[in-house]
RNA sequence: GGACCUGUGGUGCAGCCUGGAGUGCACGCCGGCCUGUCAAGCCGGAGGUCGCGGGUUCAAAUCCCGUCAGGUCCGCCA
């Protein structure tokens, strides 16, 4: 259960030893223990059984009687420590081969029943662990959860300055930057009517100290954007930070491929390979995502050459692509719908499937339209077995390879907790990610991102085919952060933003200072950003960044604990020179604090 | 801004489709019994604005509308 090793465990104060740790190598030690009253269990007037929690685990404690004891009152139990006997050793605890005898037992704090469980067994609504979530933080859960988010920043901090880089704290209170996720605004009480924002990244801060010298900078960072709520996206989250000079993209996904690498490594005893990297092209043609679950197969198979030429109307389409099911070729007729459906739901024209057969090649509605050396092809370069299901999706590339990679999500995704980890970087994103409604280019990742030095020259010609020095890094189907190389020249950023469309008193207006700022001596830099609430969320096997949060908020952005957001006094108002146009929403009173 | 799911003693659920007295289960709580339990056991008891508002009906936890809260997702997240 706990993640602080025994050496720097050292019991203080109260306390000379802790609750989980004792053994029968201890036994005949006279001990104190500290900790909440997890259960207890009363035989008649003079003998009970109290089991003492702290966060190393429980130890049973054999008291005289048990009329006062209530679960988690705080108490500080005295005793000696002696074998149980033989037959009743509790193999299910840790501590389970001793116990604590001739107990003194003080009460160091009373506590009222608790709204719910604390045992792991029983499930509570969320919304209750969250209003109560000082005690929700007392569960073996948010215990592990916490105190494996706290291993993971220690050994990124360890890999980070073992390569050079130097933690350097960015402000909170930020200029706004109209660009990009919506920002929080904090009034400025001196200059009323002017706001600060808080940073929706460090991004700027960290070019500028490239451009002061401090050629490896880190930081664990809090970023906020103001953006809807998701299970994996809170207001606020922080991020491993990172830019560094003078060196590329090779060097900079070694740096953060050594840090998550070590952080996985010291939280789960699994050293992971080293980090594959794929392109953005392959990836959607393998796995028709830019975020591949490498824990599985069912890759992606491109069927365009072996359809060419079957009479079948649906495969005369630029791509044709498919998934094979392993032994999914006896499922219903009704299972198949369900997929045609879920494939039209996600943008696809149709879905075809075909059983693959011993005998007569492939079933299908389709398969009197495919001829048999057609369907052959298809199985040859699926590689199904007879048993097996083959799903094809044709239309244009992207679209066809993203149905795909959906469904091959919906049949084959193990769950979050399900091992290994298994990361990959992903590199050479489209420098833009589309147009936007005035016809502007819209940048895929930021406005700074340099252009791959071969596709440069397309910047006014074709400027959709333009891939970018940028790069994804990717666990097991989630999105654990992103990086590039920046632009340091003047004249590439001037290219870029007439690209997008940003005039030169745009960038002066919106960027000025870091703009100005490259005038004086810019060094080659790049980056990278972890997003640490979604890493150390898969690391704990919970497939909701919530988990891994001591304070989240809920999807509607309250704080179930604290009733935050509330009104201001109006005095405060006054003071920040705000007038609050329409009136609070009657919800304010949604919440009280227990 | 939108779609869907959920809301019933402190907690977790069943009941809702097919309307008929707040009916039920488990845990917890309170009291009693119990000297080797470990989610202890046994006996007894208390505890309810069926989220809230409106409508339909002789009658609503149940059907309808609205609303609030929690969740998942789309949009959004350079």
């Amino acid at each position: 259960m706990s993640l602080t090793s025994d050496e720097t465990l050292v019991p203080a104060g109260l306390r000379t030893a802790y609750c989980g740790s004792l053994r029968a190598a201890d036994s005949g030690r006279t001990v104190s223990v500290c900790g909440w009253l997890a259960r207890r269990r009363e035989h008649g007037e003079h003998l009970a059984f109290a089991d003492l929690r702290d966060h190393t685990g429980i130890i049973q404690c054999v008291v005289d009687g048990a009329r006062d004891l209530r679960a988690e009152q705080v108490l500080r139990v005295t005793g000696t420590v002696r074998l149980r006997p033989e037959d009743k050793v509790n193999p299910g605890l840790s501590t389970g081969e001793v116990e604590l005898g001739d107990c003194e037992v003080e009460l160091l704090s009373s506590a009222e029943a608790p709204p719910f469980s604390l045992d792991a067994r029983s499930e509570t609504d969320e919304a209750v662990r969250l209003r109560y979530r000082y005690l929700d933080l007392r569960t073996d859960r948010m215990q592990h959860n916490l105190r494996l988010r706290a291993q993971v920043n220690s050994a990124l901090r360890r890999a980070m300055e073992r390569q050079g880089f130097v933690e350097i704290e960015t402000p909170l209170l930020w200029t706004p930057t109209p660009e990009g996720a919506r920002e929080f605004a904090i009034p400025s009480r001196l200059q009323r009517g002017s706001f600060y924002v808080l940073p929706q990244s460090p991004q700027i801060a960290k070019q500028l100290l490239m451009v002061g010298g401090f050629d490896r900078y880190y930081q664990i960072a809090r970023c906020m954007r103001d953006e809807d709520l998701r299970a994996d996206r809170q207001f606020e989250f922080t991020q491993l930070d990172i830019e560094a000079s003078f060196v590329g993209q090779a060097e900079i996904l070694e740096f953060v491929s050594e840090a998550v690498i070590e952080a996985t490594f010291a939280v789960s005893g699994e050293r992971p390979p080293a980090i594959a990297t794929m392109t953005w092209n392959q990836a959607l043609d393998r796995f028709g995502t830019d975020k591949p679950d490498l824990r599985f197969g069912m890759e992606l198979v491109d069927l365009t050459e072996s359809v060419a030429g079957a009479e079948f109307n649906a495969f005369k389409a630029p791509c044709v692509r498919a998934i094979s099911v392993s032994g999914a070729g006896e499922w219903p007729r009704s299972r198949l719908d369900a997929l045609v459906a879920r494939a039209q739901q996600l943008g696809a024209a149709g879905l075809v499937w075909m059983r693959a057969r011993a005998e007569d090649v492939l079933e299908s509605p389709v398969a009197k339209f495919i001829s048999e050396a057609h369907q052959r092809r298809i199985v040859d370069a699926t590689s199904a077995e007879p048993g097996d299901l083959v799903l094809v999706v044709a239309g244009e590339r992207e679209p066809t390879c993203k149905v795909l990679g959906q469904l091959r999500l919906d049949l084959g995704q193990p769950a979050v907790s399900q091992r290994p980890f298994r990361f990959c970087w992903i590199t050479e994103f489209p420098l833009f990610e589309g147009v936007d409604d005035e016809g502007h280019l819209v940048a895929a990742h930021h406005p700074f991102t340099m252009p791959h030095p071969d596709d440069i020259d397309m910047l006014e010609t074709d400027p959709l085919r333009v891939r970018s020095q940028s790069y994804d890094l990717v666990l097991n189907g989630w999105e654990l952060g992103s990086g590039s190389i920046r632009i340091h020249r003047a004249d590439v950023q001037r290219r870029v933003f007439k690209a997008l469309g940003i005039t030169d008193e745009d960038a002066e207006s919106r960027f000025g200072f870091l703009l100005g700022a490259f005038r004086y001596g810019a060094p080659p830099h790049g980056g990278f950003a972890v997003g640490l609430d979604r890493f150390v969320a898969l690391l704990a096997g919970e497939d909701n960044i919530r988990e891994v949060i001591a304070y989240p908020k809920t999807q509607s952005g309250a704080d179930l604990m604290s009733g935050a957001p509330k009104p201001l006094t109006d005095k405060a108002l006054a003071e920040l020179g705000i007038r609050v146009v329409s009136p609070p929403a009657s919800g304010a009173s949604r919440v009280s604090g227990a």
